[in-house]
DNA sequence: TTATTTAATTGCAATATTACGATTAATATT
DNA sequence: AATATTAATCGTAATATTGCAATTAAATAA
């Protein structure tokens, strides 16, 4: 069928899975290193960096962008993207959440 | 066209993409919470808890089992599955990285 | 006004993912 | 042996994702 049955989860499990589905792709991780590295974050230099047409990288950005991990500066005919800190961090309180359960469980099953 | 092109970005770009890629779904979410909640882990609980068919649960574990996260312990007739801890650590480890990358940058730039 | 520059949008092709019915495989039970 | 139980696999349908050429939109420069 190719559609996720979201309403038989919890808001929660649906968030983890939407923060998780904006690293699921090397281009988007190559994205927010860039963006975290660079001090001069245009959309232009994003689509030299990594090597995908702008289109492409134009519709990861968009993606990124709904998510509420960066936003968007324009500047003229040019924009300026940089990480929305502030969400960021409430996207790795989640996440961290969920990858720490490991610390508070005892030992293996099987 | 569908393709990643992943020969185009680094190793580690990859990793940590194939990593979310496992929580990018709700139901691998679940299942990964169920088995760090529960000490019995066998499969048809999986999927009694969770709202999916057999072959649907069947399917996520083993993409889950690809990439090391769980291992299945047969016991009869049943599998008993259960996290991997110690490549739940080293996931954690690839992922943390990435996600701690806002306490090591300045400011915004735009 | 007429280029030029930069990035978003549209349209489309190809591959990937999600889901499940039907079947199969393997073990356990009678 | 015949049946039951449990989970994997196969086949298939439907939706999602990735990628880019072509175009459009918006602002700047000539």
């Amino acid at each position: 069928m190719g559609l996720t049955k979201s309403e038989i989860f919890t808001d929660t499990q649906n968030d983890i899975a939407s923060f998780a589905k904006a690293f699921a792709h090397p281009a988007r991780v190559a994205i927010l290193q860039q963006l975290f590295k660079m001090d001069s974050c245009y959309c232009g230099n994003l689509v030299d960096e990594i090597g995908l047409a702008q289109p492409t990288i134009s519709q990861h950005l968009k993606e990124l962008r709904n998510l509420g991990l960066i936003k968007g500066n324009v500047e003229g005919t040019s924009v300026c993207y940089c990480i929305d800190k502030e969400n960021w961090q409430k996207m790795k309180e989640v996440l961290m959440l969920f990858l720490d359960q490991d610390t508070q469980t005892k030992d293996e099953c099987c």
